[in-house]
DNA sequence: CTGTTAGCGCATTCAA
DNA sequence: TTGAATGCGCTAACAG
């Protein structure tokens, strides 16, 4: 019944040999492998029969150029350590495979030319999901405006482009609140505002909650979001560089680099200084105290991406608005709750399922 | 200069309008795009400006068809989730974008029907790598043996199938053996030498660890190796299902999961119980105590099958061995060395550049 | 139920 | 230096 797969090389069996073998004609193969109605059992069993026995491999470029459309998403994202891309790449995929599309992925930082990466990306797929405007470059964007669809995940949305980003500022402003009802007064906002839509948001957020009590929010201190970056900021503030008896960190990488160095130094964490975070990575409730973070639905931004992408492909017309999926505190120590306790709190949500304009 | 765009739909620009546009038949601008030698300046000026003008983009399929091959690898990944298949794919992106490919990803979780994927993947990429017999069932590789090549990460060959591989035995026997140096006396290995290659290599080294000593290993304690597992397996430990004073863990999720419950119960890692594991995750080096571990190459891992598949693809013929990559020791405090101290050692390798044979 | 046929958009060979 | 013509392998009318 399987094919023995005689033909270990030779030629690359083609619709054509499979069609002689099995003595019919091309189009009849083809309508057996693409499982179409209308074929007498035994002329299907015929043709199964060749084409295992050949180890018949369709050539997709073929089909594709056929039928006029991949069947596969692009998916441009910065990199792939820490578990937020990872994250978002295994719900697109999910979803794109549930949609029968393939995924076709481009790391932006091992691009030297990201243009040029993505023109090339745009050549081979139906429809671009990108991460912000690190990964879809605006003038990228614009060329690929009107002649293949695109979607900006965690960016703001361009030129009539689609965006689909997690609820930022509600929640930054819930987390800041709570910290300062831990009786905190020093706050500092550590991250850049203007490195990215999400970290803008944020600082919004931790902006409003100080606005709202009367207080004001003092500037935040402006590094990139790596844990080196982290490392330096937790040696000047160490030195004395900063004073604060908080720390509202862009995202865990940060938050967690910079509780680590404190505690090394004799610093208690949350006593003397609150440190909280973004992203609730595994790592930040291995850590003792367990870091006060904010938890957004990853995989879900990824899936809603894919099917965005999906339903512009088919036909759908471009909204031109956001897509604002909703996130969760997630209480921990580092914030100066009991020691251990993990509670979630959801805060109000903007926009649920059919998501709001911008 | 730039292009406007003026065409924002319309019928898609196919090289033929490009041609019109320019005044040019189509070899001249299937000449130009491709920056072939033997065009006028001129000439090539003013196809460049048709292009742009129409926002011409190529149909990838239509060019893959003639040129009879697709210029994509295929990677298949069990799924993203921790950070080795994450970095495994940044090394295998990053490779396959030097060689000019694009990678078409397929995470195994997702797809109900594994086989059919991955012959679906067969079917618009030159060749396929994938992790370990997990995402390649031995039935799907042997239906592609002969037509398009494939390369096996962290498995076993199989049939005359390439693989790369870590190193583990020896790091195994190396690691067992340092925990025997702190007078470890009943230790037990955690994890399924069955469910992976890796994990049966790294088994193999713990006995050998033992039996170079005059000690007889005991037998593994065969569970899988996520988060779950861990604290199940803990909470049977806790409970006095196990004698043991040194756990030496398949993986670091398993090991950290593990000793934080032990902590959590008051039980003191490393006095009382010692715990390593494998794989130097982020969390390995944030945890108190820190987690001793064994570091393998990843991204190296992932770069050199995109490698050799590439070089299966332009021709050469596959050698049917393995290639099999250092890895190195990562001592902290875990293990019972001095608290916060982190010592690397590089076990005598086995092989090196150019790999053995299995 | 099955076969014939005409493209799909591009690269490429052969002439000019 | 350029153009005309051919074919890549497959799908999808349209006939029969």
């Amino acid at each position: 019944m399987a094919g023995t797969g005689t033909s270990s090389s030779g030629p690359r069996a083609t619709i054509y040999s499979v069609a002689e073998r099995a003595g019919v004609s091309i189009a009849t193969v083809s309508r057996v492998l693409q499982g179409g109605p209308g074929v007498a059992a035994a002329t299907r069993e015929k043709v199964l029969a060749a084409a295992d026995d050949l180890g018949y491999l369709p050539l997709g470029a073929a089909r594709s150029l056929a039928v006029q459309h991949h069947e596969a998403h692009g998916l441009v994202l910065p990199e792939l350590s820490g578990p937020y891309y990872s994250e978002l790449l295994m719900g697109f995929e999910a979803r794109a495979a549930e949609l029968g599309q393939s995924v076709v992925l481009v790391l932006a930082d091992s691009r030297p030319d990201l243009a040029r990466a993505v023109r090339q990306l745009a050549t081979r797929v139906d429809g671009i999901a990108a991460l912000g405007a690190t990964a879809m470059p605006p003038d990228v964007a614009r060329a690929l405006h009107g002649r293949k669809p695109v979607v900006i995940i965690a960016g703001d949305p361009q030129e009539g482009i689609e965006s689909i980003v997690a609820e930022n500022r509600e929640s930054a402003e819930a987390l800041t609140s709570h910290v300062l009802d831990h009786d905190r007064t020093r706050l500092l906002f550590v991250g850049d505002p203007d490195g990215a839509p999400d970290t803008r948001d944020r600082y919004a957020g931790f902006v409003a909650a100080h606005t709202s009590r009367g207080l004001e929010a003092r500037d935040p201190v402006r590094i990139p979001f790596r844990e080196r970056d982290g490392e330096r900021f937790a040696a000047r503030f160490l030195a004395g560089g900063h004073e604060a008896d908080a720390l509202v960190c862009a995202n865990d990488e940060l938050a967690l680099s910079i509780m680590a160095r404190l505690l090394d130094a004799g610093v208690d964490v949350p006593s003397e200084v609150v440190v909280v975070g973004w992203d609730d990575v595994m790592t930040a409730r291995y850590v003792r105290p367990g870091l006060t973070t904010v938890r957004q639905p990853v995989q879900d931004l990824g899936a809603l991406a894919a099917d965005r992408l999906h339903d512009l492909i088919t036909g759908c017309r471009p909204t031109g608005a956001s897509r604002v999926l909703p996130t969760e505190l997630v209480l921990r120590a580092s914030c100066g709750c009991a020691q251990t306790e993990t509670t979630l709190v959801r805060p109000k949500r903007t926009a649920r399922g059919r998501g709001t304009d911008v």
